[in-house]
RNA sequence: CGGGGUGUAGCGCAGUCCGGUUAGCGCACCUGCUUUGGGAGCAGGGGGUCCCAAGUUCGAAUCUUGGUACCCCGACCA
């Protein structure tokens, strides 16, 4: 086992291959036997779980409300909207038929000829067409707006090559589409969302990202401003976290959504969309692990304390479960998430290195010792720094030291993209410093063509136009153009 | 769809070039005893259509032909 522990260690040689190989060793999850799907076990599903209901709350708070809308689109509405048809097209799963008959020769069953469908299904790779197909029902007025609705449910894109979290066929995500009286507030409503985006992502996965807005080309399909939190990836390449769409009235008009206005007019609807994904798991995973396994951040971690009791007789055993029995119940009552692993066919040794594989955050070990002297050990997953202390207020001390953990990855993230961002002004310099693996910010004269060539002969993109970034005037380092500011470029996942 | 690679026990692999005992190793699993402060030790045990099909041969995991599945690198993308 200490072998398999090793194999994770070469992350600077494939860092993808190194991801994919903890993802399954931790138990996250698994490839399916369906092509490109992915099965997500259950510490996996509980880290999802977590953050479906951080965020849901989140939502709540900002007004939004819940529904859900059908799997399978009518291939007709998808092509409704002209740029998203042509962003969807190609990754797109299709229902021609339904229903299956028994093959003649008893070889299993075959899809029914006669039950072919006069209007093929697609599976939703999103699904703004069905819900905007159904706002045009529910709106006439502008007392009937603005529209909040998100949805969770899963969608499918029929990906070439796929990766665990990262990208599969088939993902969970939550979806929120709304629909307003004004492009002010359709505008407001989109980068509040991705305000509480990047709200998330720092105080909950303790991952550092970057606001902005992206570039015409690396925007969504049907969109006029897609707006973009980006995290970095221990290997220093960029992983769109979370997007935020403002879609102006193109899915209002391609849907004869309209509403009568307070002077009597009619207009057509405002629309944005924004989702997050169980891609935001691999984020979680790329951001913080280390060659031990997995590290959590205390705010999404199933199982935030541990205890492992190391005793040698039932005796013993008995008397260290009474004391952690008391240790435990004054933990919960502080909030915090504590599992006693107890367990007789597993050693201590082994339950150490499994709960550093899985991330807990803070593990406490009693034994014999610890009995004598009232102590405890505890283990700090971020540092893997270990220390005996008093049993007497351990549950204040942990519960401070989970915040203190939490805060420490966070800085540590910080600090790694910080120290790995670099500002460029030659292309010259620009084809060195991408090779390292770092993000550059850098002047671009905001043409397709200049982005374009960027990308085909380094393989970097821009990931956003930042928010909060240097908004000093200079000239395109390729072209020698005006450019208004810097951008960030990156190599993404 | 282009370029590589791999299919042998639940998992990870060796054996294949150069055909030849009963197909082997590590982990996992089962039984027993001893253990328990960093992935325990010893002893014993169970588990295989060697990806599929056809061919060559006295004899095929190994050679030939065809098929198939999966992985990696590209193009595409949350």
């Amino acid at each position: 086992m200490a072998k398999e522990l090793k194999e994770l260690t070469p992350r600077s040689v494939n860092y993808s291959q190194w991801y994919q190989d903890l993802v399954i060793k931790a138990d996250l999850a698994e490839n399916s036997a369906v092509r490109g799907c992915m099965v997500i076990k259950p510490y996996g599903y509980a880290i999802w779980e977590k953050m479906q209901r951080i965020l849901d709350d989140m939502f709540k708070e900002t007004g939004h409300v819940n529904a859900y809308f059908p799997l399978l689109i009518p291939k007709s509405f998808l092509s409704k909207e002209a740029e998203h048809v042509e962003g969807f097209a190609k990754e797109c799963a299709v229902v021609t038929h339904y229903r299956l008959k028994t093959n003649h020769d008893g070889t299993g069953v075959v899809v029914d000829p006669a039950a072919k469908l006069e209007e093929e299904l697609i599976i939703r790779p999103t699904s703004e067409t069905i819900i905007w197909n159904t706002y045009r029902n529910w709106i006439q007025s502008y007392r009937d707006l603005p529209i909040l609705c998100n949805q969770w449910a899963n969608v499918m894109r029929w990906e070439m090559r796929t990766r665990l979290f990262l990208r599969t066929a088939e993902f969970l995500w939550q979806e929120g589409h709304t629909a307003h009286a004004t492009r002010e507030e359709a505008e407001i409503e989109a980068k509040k969302m991705q305000e509480v985006y990047a709200n998330f992502a720092e105080n909950y996965m303790a991952m550092p990202v970057i606001k902005g807005v992206k570039s015409e080309s690396e925007r969504f399909a049907g969109a006029l401003d897609t707006y973009t939190i980006e995290a970095m990836m221990q290997d220093g390449k960029a992983l769109q976290a979370g997007t935020s769409h403002f879609l102006g009235q193109n899915f209002g008009k391609a849907f004869d959504v309209t509403f009568i206005d307070k002077n009597g007019k009619s207009d057509y609807a405002w629309a944005t969309s924004w989702g997050v994904s169980t891609r935001l798991i691999g984020a979680l995973i790329m951001s913080h692990s280390d060659d031990n396994g997995l590290v959590l951040p205390p705010h999404l971690a199933p199982i935030q304390v541990v205890i492992v009791p190391i005793y040698r007789s039932a005796e013993q055993l008995a008397q260290i479960s009474e004391k952690v029995v008391g240790i435990m119940t004054k933990l919960k009552a502080l909030g915090v998430s504590v599992k006693y692993d107890d367990a007789d066919n597993k050693k201590p040794g082994w339950k150490f290195a499994e709960y550093e594989l899985k991330g807990v955050p803070v593990r406490l070990a009693m034994g014999g010792r610890d009995l004598e002297n009232n102590t405890i050990e505890v283990m700090r997953r971020d540092t893997l720094e270990k220390e005996t202390i008093s049993c007497d207020g351990i549950e204040e001390y942990v519960k401070n030291l989970l915040e203190e953990i939490q805060a420490n990855i966070f800085k540590k993230a910080y600090d790694h993209r910080e120290a790995n961002t670099v500002s460029v002004d030659t292309y010259e310099e620009f084809k060195e410093k991408i090779e390292e693996g770092v993000f550059i910010m850098a002047h671009w004269d905001g043409t397709p063509e200049t982005e374009e060539l960027i990308k085909n002969e380094t393989k970097a993109t821009i990931r956003c136009i930042p928010l909060d970034g240097d908004k000093t005037p200079g000239k395109c380092m390729v072209t020698g153009k005006p450019s208004a500011c810097r951008v960030l470029f990156a190599r993404a996942y």
